[in-house]
DNA sequence: GTCTGACAACTGGTCCAACCAGTTGACGGG
DNA sequence: CCCGTCAACTGGTTGGACCAGTTGTCAGAC
């Protein structure tokens, strides 16, 4: 039996969390006034230095706009938040269904995925393309566990990236990876199909060791391809 | 005469900015142990709550990881930080090219552009190709004001992201056009010839208006092309 | 009456000082 | 040599005080 290390939540962080929450599903809307850091201070029965330590982490987020003397005030996350947001999108389930963003993620990560691969066939170094086949090969002989299956082929992908030598998509690669989303809460269906294609993978890490930037996108694009209208349905969680 | 809103900086910004740039640029490497909170507070001549909330920034951008009675670490940045941080990663100049930085920006730019365009053409509503004509017309009304033009042609990408319906595109699409990089810093002869190209920006609005997703996605794609080789350079800023 | 300035009552920003809680490593007894 | 204890760190939290900037009110000057 093994266990994994429990969550401590600090008080600033349930504060975050609640507040993030409230601001993306819509309950405080855009425009309008924060209660005033003491106010919240007492509402949440924690300290003030706590509260405005969740509103920092807010206002980092793009949430809220703070300025000293007039009032913290809601921002629309839809204008102002950036990709790290997703992560914690879902605590929207009202206004913005679960399933919808992870077709979204799905879908940027074929996007970005696609064009990875090329500018990596395109101009990897030496070392990189043989990191990206050694990782191929890793992801091969993980079958058919589909949870080693999965992190090798998150490396691969992390590989390829790099590779690509182009940084904004290594840290969108990120915020995509971090969090619930990506990593927990894609139904199965959506993902084995594409997970199971060793074959596709193979050829893929060849294609970019050959340098064939067309040939790699073109693989990569269909390997990523969102399945339209997949029934997928988040579970109870 | 007209004058700007000078920034003022509260302590807890600065020590953000400057712990972060020291973190990005590599003078604290990942996986060292950043001083404790009471030394920091003592060397910044600040309070330590100044700190803290700078460090909880920094946690929230993923940079660091604080754990209680343990030391506060360094990460890798390029393994554990978002898009946001993007914005923030001219203050790597030493280990990190400004040049090679705005190149990563336009090609993410000019990937994601290309699949909203595709996105939009095949399911906006009447609604929002509607928005992407109008946006259109602002923007060809607005030659040849360039700086006019930018920002109509801001808010015409915006629209045309909006109408992908992917929340994802939407945000990734603020964290590159927030902060100094997108805005700021590009020369201008990597970008006027795009902005210029009036033809190009109405028959992708008439593509995306007739539903045509391939047709969109070509021009979009076309007009969005990152210059290979562009001999730009940054001021001296 | 209208404008203007002072002022009071907010807001966030900063500081101090203390204590709680968890981690780490050294040190001494087994 | 091993292992538990404990002191000396680390971050987490609290209370209270005061500074600084904003906002709206309200009396006085025009």
């Amino acid at each position: 039996m093994t266990f994994e290390p429990l969550s401590r939540q600090s008080v600033s962080d349930q504060v975050f969390g609640r507040l993030r929450d409230a601001i993306v599903s819509g309950r405080y809307p855009a425009g309008d006034a924060l209660p005033s850091e003491r106010e919240l201070a007492t509402a949440f029965g924690v300290n003030r230095h706590a509260i405005r330590e969740a509103l920092r982490r807010l206002q980092q987020l793009g949430l809220v706009r703070v300025s000293q003397g007039g009032a913290t005030r809601v921002l629309d996350w839809r204008a102002t938040a950036g990709l790290d947001l997703a992560m914690a999108l879902t605590g929207a389930r009202d206004v913005l269904p679960v399933r919808t963003l992870i077709r979204d993620v799905l879908e940027m990560r074929a996007c970005i995925g696609a064009d990875a691969a090329r500018l990596c066939a395109q101009r990897a170094t030496g070392q990189q393309r043989r990191a990206v086949v050694e990782a191929v090969e890793t992801y091969a002989s993980a079958a058919p566990d589909l949870e080693r299956m999965g992190a090798a082929d998150r490396d691969l992908w992390r590989r390829i990236i790099e590779g690509s030598g182009n940084v904004a998509y290594l840290l969108a690669y990120n915020s995509l990876t971090a969090g619930d989303l990506a990593v927990g809460s894609v139904p199965p269906h959506r993902r084995t199909a594409e997970l199971l294609d060793v074959t596709a993978h193979r050829n893929l890490a060849e294609l970019i060791a050959d340098g064939d930037a067309g040939g790699a996108e073109a693989v990569a694009r269909a390997l990523l391809a969102v399945p339209v209208g997949a029934p997928g349905e988040i579970g109870a969680a």
